[in-house]
This record gives structure tokens, C-alpha cells and sequence, in this order.
DNA sequence: ATGATAAAAGACAGACCTGTCTATCTATAA
DNA sequence: TTATAGATAGACAGGTCTGTCTTTTATCAT
């Protein structure tokens, strides 16, 4: 387990989300961690390995916080509900630039590009996971509610790299308990 | 008027809204478009004046695209719900590549680049739009309905260009006249 | 027909890109 | 102590980027 690696991850991965994929070279990676060239492409084969790399930590980043904020609950209404809080949460942190995984599918389109499996394999997980917990709640129009949510969950995501830190995602917990109620006919 | 001008145009916008604005260089747009490179500079300052004036022929066609969705109803309600009408039709195109303005702002996250801020205003008028529909139609809670549907609708764009023509807003229609109808406690 | 305008083709500059390489230094382990 | 591994600094290659410039050709109005 390098360290070192770790370190290139995390400084590479802080600069590609904020600035993108595209808008950020290895120079500039390896000026601002200081460490050599040599050693970045000792421990990643290529720019789109390091990009998929940090996809890759991100993915399970993104499911520690998922599965933080549902365990505190039993139900999957309050789980569902829980997500939802912890977006809006999310969403007004100044240190978050959208979504990783938005930004990749944004840059690089074609589906067979390294980056963009990553990134959509993670939102293909997302849509499950919602639709298996409006399944369990017995809502109404599961499927449909499901991909309500997730629609709302990517806008809000996409509104934090259009407005910053003040969007229109700042409801989106209430948002949600809307919708949620709305469809099991509260 | 000049031919040349929307020729130019035309190319530079279908490949950057394809393959991304950053991943498009000026050699790629003369060679597609069959002109010589001092024409595009004759014709535009720099690649940012290329980037904003597209983004400004965008933002002309996609108001023309909802007020050709709105125009044809007298009420509110209608409108709102014919306008998301209209964005399933729309994400369900082979064409369709997501939103320019999302893409921009995502490629541009910094809020004072040129392409960054047209995109910015586009989205700040269409929240301003659906506010004032969802006003007009006296729902319940305006404002968060207005949000809701906006970042639905940016989550669909977003959508198209992480998952193809198949993504999970072919829907998008039939979630409006849900999330409409709780709201005016039909 | 002639002068003016604009376009085409492409060389060119200077910067930046990814990725490889050499040479040197340091730390650790046998 | 000495060999090995990994780090550093940075030159370098080959390509691409934006933007400028020159030269030649075509078009158009007077």
C-alpha cells in the first residue's frame, strides 16, 4: 500500500474535479504534489489509468456516503429520505464541484471510453439502488418514482457545476419527501 | 449575413456538442467545414468567441423550442406539462448529444469564462420560466415545484449524455403530470 | 476590365500535451 | 557495507493546441 500513490490520487482527483478531466495535465499534477514525472507513470500506466483509478475511489466514496446515510435508518422510506437530506448537505459544501462521475460522462462521451464504463456503472448502481428502495417502500409507481429521484439527484448534482455552492438544489431533501409522499398517496 | 459565418457555425457547434468543447480543436473545425483557418479568425476573434457565439445561436433555438412547445396551449398547466412533453421527444433523439449549456459549464466550471456565463443565464431563464408557469397555475408550493421540475429536466439532459438515446428520462412527460398533479392537489 | 474583398492552402511560432528516458539521490534491507 | 528499489529533476521526442502570417486564387461591384 504506497503512500505515494495515494497521494498522486488524491491531489490528481482533487484538481480533475474541480477543473475537469481535460482542463488538467500530468505537469500539472506532478507540479502541484511534487513528485516526478517517473514516478507518477511508475504507478499509473497512463493519464486515462489515473482517471480511472480515482472513478474508481470515488465509486466507493460515493457508497460509503450512500450507505452512511441510509443505515441510521430501518425503513426504506426514511432510508430513501435519507439520501435525499444528504445530497442537499452535499450539495452546499463549498469543496463540492458536482459529480465526479457527471463530469467524466461530460467529457468524454463515447461509452467505450474507460471513463465514461466507470462512471456510468456507478449511476447504473444508483438507479438500482433507488428503484429496489422504492420497491420496498410499495410505492405506487416504483419504477417511475425511481427514476424521478434519480433525475432530481443528477440535476442537482449538474446544478452544483452550473451555480456553485448557491443552487437550486438547496431544497432537494424537501424535495424528495414531496415526491415520496406524493407517490405512496400520504 | 454571411454564409460562411453560420457554415462555420454550424460545423463547430455539431462537434462540440458531440465531442465536447475542450476535446474539439480549430484544426478538426476547418478541416470538417472545408474553409482555411484565416477564414474562422476572420470570422471569429478567438476559440471562446467561436464557444460563446454558438452557445448564443443555442440559447436562441431552445427558446424557440419551448415557446414552440408552450404556444399551442392558453393555460399554465398545459404549457408546463407540453414543455417536458416536448424534452422526452427530445432526449429520445439520436441527435440529441445532452445540453450545450450543461456541457459548457462543466467544461468551463469557472462562473467569470465567457461560455460559462451565457450557459448560466439560459439556465437562470428557465427556472425563471417554469417559476413563473407554476405561479400562473396557482400550485401549492410554486417555487419548489418549479425547482423540482428544473432539475429534472437538466437531470434528463445530463441523462442523454451519460446513457445514449436509452436513458431514464424517456419518462420525463408522464413524471411532470405526477409531480404537477400533487402539486395542485388534483 | 479593374480594383477591392474574401477565401483557400498551408507554413510557422510558441506553448502545451503525454509519455520515455537518463542521471542522481536516498532509504532500506541483507 | 553494499546492493536494490524507488524517488527526484529534468531533458527529450513527437504530437497537438491556438493564433498569425504569407501567398495564391476566386468573386464581386463599379
Amino acid at each position: 500500500m504506497s503512500s505515494v500513490r495515494e497521494k498522486i490520487l488524491d491531489v490528481a482527483g482533487n484538481l480533475f474535479f474541480q477543473y475537469g478531466y481535460r482542463a488538467i495535465g500530468i505537469d500539472m499534477i506532478i507540479a502541484e504534489s511534487q513528485i516526478a514525472k517517473a514516478t507518477l507513470y511508475r504507478h499509473f500506466k497512463s493519464k486515462d489509468d489515473l482517471i480511472v483509478a480515482y472513478l474508481e475511489e470515488m465509486n466507493r466514496q460515493f457508497w460509503a456516503w450512500f450507505d452512511g446515510a441510509t443505515t441510521p435508518h430501518d425503513n426504506p422510506k426514511d432510508q430513501l429520505i435519507a439520501v435525499f437530506d444528504a445530497l442537499q448537505k452535499l450539495v452546499s459544501t463549498p469543496t463540492c464541484y458536482g459529480c465526479p462521475f457527471l463530469i467524466a460522462a461530460s467529457e468524454f462521451p463515447d461509452p467505450t471510453h474507460p471513463g465514461h464504463e466507470v462512471a456510468r456503472r456507478n449511476k447504473e448502481l444508483v438507479q438500482a439502488r433507488l428503484s429496489a428502495l422504492c420497491h420496498a417502500m410499495g410505492a405506487k409507481n416504483a419504477d417511475a418514482l425511481a427514476n424521478q429521484l434519480y433525475l432530481m439527484m443528477d440535476g442537482a448534482f449538474i446544478a452544483v457545476r452550473m451555480y456553485g455552492v448557491n443552487n437550486p438544489a438547496n431544497g432537494v431533501g424537501e424535495f424528495a419527501r414531496q415526491m415520496v409522499a406524493c407517490a405512496i398517496g400520504a
